[in-house]
DNA sequence: ACGTTACTTTGGAAAGC
DNA sequence: GCTTTAAAAAGTAACGT
């Protein structure tokens, strides 16, 4: 029928006149948090992709610009959690993380679980911590991981306990404090991971 | 040996009914004790029972949905209590209105902790909802049942959707059995 | 450093915005 | 899509002491 024509000839160019403003906010949010080229153009291409599956339709452009952006960042490896995300959208953590998704089971991205030890090169770089450190922080996360102590839990929570631990352990430490606030969660999550982490490794408290 | 199937127990039962014939909510408000009615939030009158405990929505259309009682035995229980005090108050309903039970919620444990993180790649990305920096369980959606099994790290597990007992002990045996097969239960 | 409360997720119906 | 109801799972958060 001509009115459902010209109704998808209407949606698209709106599509198409908000896009420019989608790409825009990608940018600006991209550039606020620090990420490379590569995670836009992936972004882009994810956003693309959910107008041309018009799954953009009851939801704010903004929203699902952050929520393409927090999935190009995992897709590159360089994963940001959701809080650091929404700190530099105008958009809530629940709603990012709800378009996020819907967006991702909708476009069959099958984003594969964050690892940990993603975070632990940028926190510690946050923290001022060396390579040895770093090193450590790693492999409390593999060993523990390995054990089953990572399901369920949340990826910084589970980062920032092994930075916290390692750094006890390589005698650089760092309050539990200093570690919660750089990876935006409280000292009382780091306290738990770090407990259950210490004890896997077998390292008498 | 304690089976999965076993383990089940029923959480929840969301039901909906009708006796057919328009209610004023307002005129039950002010007579039915402990009637809950905001009409400027929701349309519908909450009436809690305590035995069988469950709550259930009342609206002006006559329909009603019971919610929150452990079984389905409960829920008729919680609807007759309603039905009989809706007669005291001189509402005319006949004996047994048609009840549909529309959800049954269930949890079970089975027995294993469970590696989400292998979990959701061996049932399969695509049929999988697993972001522990969201939620700590994994959301698996199953066909036949058609029912949502969310799976924690601890091996137990909730199960939602379903329409029948059957279903939730079906959906139990039949994740037992996938999990198995990927060698994934302890 | 406790403890308590509360929020996150899943599913479904109802009437109305 | 939202509003309200109830209940489980386990993690995280935000209070108060």
């Amino acid at each position: 029928r001509l009115r459902k024509w010209q109704e998808r000839i209407r949606t698209k160019d709106a599509g198409e006149r908000n896009l420019q403003f989608a790409l825009s906010e990608i940018d600006r949010m991209a550039s606020a948090i620090g990420v490379p080229r590569s995670v836009r153009e992936v972004a882009s291409v994810i956003y693309r992709r959910a107008l041309n599956e018009d799954l953009i339709r009851g939801r704010s452009i903004e929203g699902v610009s952050t929520a393409v952006l927090y999935a190009a960042c995992r897709k590159e490896g360089i994963p940001r959690s959701l809080e650091e995300i929404a700190e530099v959208s105008r958009v809530e953590r629940k709603e990012i993380g709800r378009t996020y998704r819907y967006i991702s089971q909708e476009l069959g991205l099958e984003m594969r679980p964050v690892d940990p030890k993603k975070y632990v090169p940028r926190f510690s770089s946050q923290l001022e911590l060396s390579e040895e450190v770093q090193a450590k922080a790693k492999e409390i996360i593999d060993t523990t991981a390995e054990q089953g102590l990572l399901s369920g839990k949340s990826p910084t929570g589970f980062a920032a306990a092994a930075i916290y631990a390692a750094s006890l352990l390589c005698n650089e430490k760092k309050t539990q404090r200093e570690v919660a606030d750089v990876a935006q969660v409280t000292e009382v999550t780091i306290r738990n991971r770090y407990q259950e982490q210490i004890e896997a490794m077998g390292i008498p408290t | 040996m304690s089976a999965p199937a076993d383990s089940i127990e029923i959480q929840n039962v969301v039901a909906s009914t009708g006796i057919g014939q328009e209610l004023d909510l307002e005129a039950l408000a002010t007579d039915l004790p402990g009637a809950d009615f905001n009409p400027d939030n929701f349309p519908g009158l909450v009436y809690r029972t305590q035995e069988p405990k469950a709550a259930a929505l009342i609206f002006r259309s006559g329909k009603i949905v019971c919610t929150g009682a452990k079984s389905i035995n409960d829920v008729h229980e919680a609807l007759d209590i309603i039905f009989d005090k809706l007669r005291d108050l001189g509402i005319p309903i006949e004996d047994a209105p048609a009840v549909t039970v529309q959800n049954i919620v269930s949890s079970a444990d089975l027995g294993h902790s469970l590696n989400l993180n292998a979990l959701a790649i061996g049932l399969g990305l695509e049929d999988v909802e697993y972001e522990p920096e969201q939620f700590p369980g994994l959301v698996y959606r199953m066909d036949d049942p058609e029912v949502v099994i969310l799976l924690f790290g601890s091996g137990k597990v909730v199960i939602t959707g379903g329409k029948t007992v059957d279903d939730a002990s079906a959906a139990v045996g039949l994740i037992v059995d996938r999990i198995d097969e990927l060698g994934l239960l302890g």
